[in-house]
DNA sequence: CTTTATTTGTCCGTATGTATT
DNA sequence: GAATACATACGGACAAATAAA
């Protein structure tokens, strides 16, 4: 959006060509785009300005965006803007995936950071979830997560304080589930539900994960549980539903 | 109702806290509800004790409520009371999890009303997922989902004609996939892959759905597959996210 | 909550060049 | 060549969706 980028994509068409106006602009924008004038997620300039820069009518520019949005490169939103499709991060659900295993295998850069790590009385969800009375005591560690240094959701976890003692100081080490998990001796566990559903962003939320109010968030809930079925850790995750692709292979 | 269960939700509003009371009343019976002091179809307290209990007018009070009625959590009849809406719906996904089994297991009546049944020339996604040429012809049938008459979501269900060429015909007699994929000779299919994303409802779901234009939708796309692992069906699902849940069984 | 500004969507009309019949 | 249809390009006005104040 800056006018340094705007001069540095050549805008400009020839009338009387052979090829038409609209088609040009599409092509020098698909071009910059691919270029990497622009980034995934990046919103594009208006219509006014893309009409302005390439000195054509405003229906010009529309004709060429909207080849552009039926390609799936770029998505045109009404009263937002026209933005760079972001591919979605795919994150697979399945009994045995781990966060970083999920990101690594995608050649994300998985980030971690700790956003607090606290002892609290469960609520009766999370008493319910993890089988333990309501009111016991649980740690809450709460991480913010990254793939490639973009924030793709909030993570929440609850595991028994009198069963994982020391699982806080492990986690604050290790910054996995896994791992802090094996260091207090426990050394597999396995999905058993995950429930999914989706809502708007809660302001704290939204302020956390950067978005606005307004966008969806996916939230999960997860129940992992040992070799003999006890539950160890209840997890709710909030995704930014723009970013991100909750997928299922349903197997053999 | 009990007063018991009144007096252990903590029923205070702090004025001049930056939220403005209507909110904080609204957030705290939000939390009730989803602690459970309150279950589907229970009654709310009365207005006027609401505005008792929460030491405000009953005016503040109805702002509370209707802004409640409107995300879907509770229902407001005249003359009759405040009620805690019917739990949202529990979806399960799995291999072989079929739309009215999901319904009938839990005591819901489902229903499906066709919305259309045209034939269309697959996009590049639909082709991909079928695993044919692109623009080849698909039947497009769109139904609008319900259980017990609430309105809970829309599908789009693509086949190929080339393989199932009756299949329009068989599905506005049995208004069900499974039956008119075995009307045209498939007795078995199914999930191979779901994936689940969410939006903000589009105009036009959202008015088909009776839902406003920035509620979310959970969107979930799925391919079925015959027994020899060929796609013989894709279908893309937008659900009302305030009443539906999806939910996964890991399993074993 | 309402109001205001921004941005895309739709519709009206006009004109021009290029194929097709 | 004449008539027709179609795609391109422009100009303007208003509607609808969004976001911020």
């Amino acid at each position: 959006m800056t006018e340094a980028r705007q001069q540095s994509t050549s805008a400009f068409v020839h009338r009387g060509s052979g090829t038409t106006l609209w088609r040009q602009i599409a092509a020098q924008l698909e071009q910059a785009v691919r270029r990497g004038d622009y980034k995934p997620g990046d919103q594009l300039p208006t219509e006014k300005a893309l009409a302005e820069e390439f000195r054509v009518n405003r229906h010009t520019v529309r004709q060429a965006m909207n080849a552009l949005s039926k390609t799936g490169l770029v998505s045109i939103e009404q009263g937002r803007g026209m933005f760079v499709v972001d591919s979605a991060l795919d994150y697979a659900l399945g009994p045995r995936t781990r966060f970083s295993d999920n990101l690594q295998s995608r050649q994300k850069r998985p980030g971690r950071e700790l956003l607090s790590a606290d002892q609290r009385h469960a609520e009766a969800d999370i008493a319910r979830a993890l089988a333990i009375p309501a009111g016991a005591l649980v740690w809450e560690i709460r991480t913010l997560n990254r793939a490639n240094d973009r924030i793709v959701g909030l993570s929440t976890h609850y595991v028994a304080v009198s069963r994982f003692p020391e699982f806080a100081d492990a986690f604050r080490r290790t910054l996995s589930i896994t791992a802090a998990l094996a260091a207090c001796g426990l050394n597999d566990y396995k999905r058993k539900t995950t429930r999914i559903t989706a809502r708007l962003a809660p302001t704290e939320d939204a302020r956390q994960l950067g978005i606005g109010r307004n966008r969806p968030v996916l939230q999960t809930e997860t129940v992992n549980i040992d070799e003999n079925g006890r539950p160890v850790e209840f997890g709710r995750a909030r995704f930014v539903a723009d970013h991100v692709t909750l997928t299922i292979d349903h197997g053999s």
